[in-house]
DNA sequence: AGGTGTCAAGCGTCC
DNA sequence: GGACGCTTGACACCT
């Protein structure tokens, strides 16, 4: 059992998510903004091992505009040594990795334009992982996609597309349970016609789901991921009582997280918190995972 | 130095 | 049909 945070330390006063303006875009800018990316990635990895957090999610921001047009330079070979230098560190101290493409990712988008810089995005995002030397059981993570006022269609035209993808993308992918379009049994269908393993997002599950348990969601989940996908992941947070359904907490529910780690049993998964507080959180969900161990 | 409007990208909801 | 939310940071320009 591994766990982790996504993207952002808040220890360390560095940042591998810095980005510019496309109107300030200059090959200099560009190289100047990713070496501090990969620098600060350095950084935070090695704050990861020696805190304990193994599992962690890479930001999309580490190469900013990779899959836009406007980059013109070959970033995989300028960047190649640094790229092995982190997967070493990856592979030495056993981390596991993710990536998730944000709100602009839409395999199944009824335009064309869309459904190209998708793919674009994702190229870049496994090229990343395929770039440090990592094995497919370090995931690309999205949602579904669009509803366009035809859900059967969009859940069809989403494992059309998925089919469609190359190998270098499609070994990668996984994808998640949303909150309001697409819940787990969406996913779960999904996954039956294509293969696709599935992220279970705890909390969306909680906002958007069909009543089943959560032991009997478990199961199926570890169902759709293989031996060369690697232990199942999850995203875990929980809600803030301040705001409306949904919103996510500033820190760890220390009960919450006890009570859902406890029901996990004896099945191996991988988590991330996403929580706003990051490693903070994540920290503490360290030591209930280690309290339990000891208990059982 | 600190404040703030804005940023490559989409979609759904609300009015 | 336009504004806003998602979820959020950080750039870039202003004072």
């Amino acid at each position: 059992m591994k766990i982790g945070y996504p993207c952002i330390n808040q220890t360390l006063h560095l940042s591998s998510s810095r980005t510019f303006r496309l109107a300030s875009y200059s090959e200099s800018k560009f190289k100047e903004i990713v070496d501090n990316n990969l620098n600060a990635l350095t950084q935070i990895l090695e704050y990861n091992v020696s805190s304990g957090l193994l599992a962690f999610r890479i930001t999309s921001d580490l190469i900013p505009f990779a899959s836009h047009p406007v980059c013109q330079l070959n970033w995989q070979d300028f960047y190649q040594g640094e790229f092995l230098a982190l997967g070493k560190i990856i592979k030495k101290n056993n981390l596991r990795i993710s990536l998730h493409p944000d709100q602009f990712v839409l395999i199944n988008s009824l335009r064309e334009d869309v459904l190209e810089a998708s793919l674009r995005e994702l190229h870049y995002q496994c090229e990343v992982l395929d770039l440090m030397g990592l094995n497919t059981t370090h995931k690309v993570q999205i949602h579904v996609g669009g509803v366009y006022d035809d859900k059967q269609a969009s859940l069809k035209r989403f494992i059309t597309r998925y089919k469609e993808l190359p190998v270098k993308i499609k070994r990668r992918l996984v994808i998640e349970n949303d909150d309001r379009l697409y819940n787990f049994a969406d996913c779960l269908f999904i996954s039956k016609k294509t293969g696709v393993p599935i992220v279970l997002d705890v909390f969306h599950h909680k906002c958007n789901n069909q009543k089943e348990s959560l032991d009997a969601v478990l199961k199926k989940v570890v169902s759709t991921w293989k031996k060369n996908d690697g232990v199942p992941m999850l995203d875990y947070s929980s809600q803030d009582s301040h705001k409306k359904p949904g919103s996510h907490a500033p820190s760890i529910d220390v009960r919450d997280f006890a009570d859902f780690a406890s029901r996990l049993g004896r099945r191996d998964y991988d988590i991330i918190l996403e929580i706003k507080d990051k490693e903070k959180s994540a920290l503490k969900g360290l030591e209930i995972l280690n309290r339990l161990k000891k208990i059982r």
